[in-house]
DNA sequence: CAATTACATTAATGTACATTAAGAATTTCT
DNA sequence: AGAAATTCTTAATGTACATTAATGTAATTG
């Protein structure tokens, strides 16, 4: 268990690490996100303040995920092996937050994924460039930009 | 708890229930899938032998899934407040597969999503029509059957 | 086993979003 | 504050997949 100040734009786990850490961040914002055979990226999530960041492959396996700093942050590393779950209910509410997310990623328009988006995270949009919440939502900033508009319009 | 046989078709759980059961799988087969705003079935998941089967929105909270039964089935039936989940790697476990399928979902193209899940799920693959299948890649049977011959053409 | 119903394939047309590119606005850095 | 870099917007063009529809094939059921 380490407490570390890190700074925006930092990388904190790579693709093909064995990764083997769990990261909880007491302030400021991570995300994760991967980067897919085109060279595009695709956020995974955000971490703001209170929140439990880390790659969900077994820790044997080398990471799916990039880790990075979005904002100086101070958060706790712990090793995935001296962790142990008690809350069994955060697990069950966060496997909730992704079925939620594929049944959106599968059948909204980037319209709704983005007003699902800001009625969930309010805070986080006044914190990231709209580019990082379109590549949350699986759209091109392009698109969500031209999405906003046309909303706006009516 | 309650052991239930239950017949092709039959549908265990609907959007909008109040959900508080969770299905153990003893033998058969169940999918849970949502019902989109135009109609259209996006399947969450095929529950084979072995698997465990609900809909993680909290238990105060109406369904958004439904839960039907695609073969005869044994089913363990068991109420959400009366499970301690001891397992959490499996907890754990599922969070991967999830990601898994939300990276996908945002950048694979249609054929990546099927050879990924027949390599994933080979048996379900045998089990089940292929337009369910596309349902769950989030794809129409005709783009799947389209990508399948021009896979098979080369 | 004939009749019905469900499923798969193919092809034509449509559409939401991607891509590319360029200029405007905002933020960051020295 | 001013320069540089990043981000946002707009518009033209492209593309993967959706939709619709028709035909063929396999599976169910009476």
């Amino acid at each position: 268990m380490k407490i570390i100040k890190v700074k925006k734009g930092q990388i904190l786990q790579r693709n093909g690490d064995l990764n083997s850490k769990v990261y909880q961040v007491e302030s400021g914002l991570l995300r994760s996100y991967s980067i897919d055979s085109k060279g595009k990226e695709h956020i995974y999530m955000f971490a703001p303040e209170g929140w439990i960041i880390t790659d969900n492959v077994s820790s044997d396996v080398p990471a799916d995920l990039f880790i990075d700093v979005l904002e100086d942050s101070v958060v706790i590393q712990r090793d995935k092996d001296e962790i142990i779950v008690t809350d069994t209910e955060k697990l069950i509410k966060r496997i909730g937050v992704l079925q939620k997310r594929i049944i959106m990623l599968m059948s909204a328009t980037a319209i709704e994924r983005y007003e699902h988006f800001i009625s969930t995270y309010p805070d986080i949009v006044q914190r990231v460039p709209q580019k990082l919440i379109a590549s949350y939502l699986g759209i091109t900033p392009e698109a969500l930009s031209a999405a906003k508009g046309s909303r706006a319009r009516k």
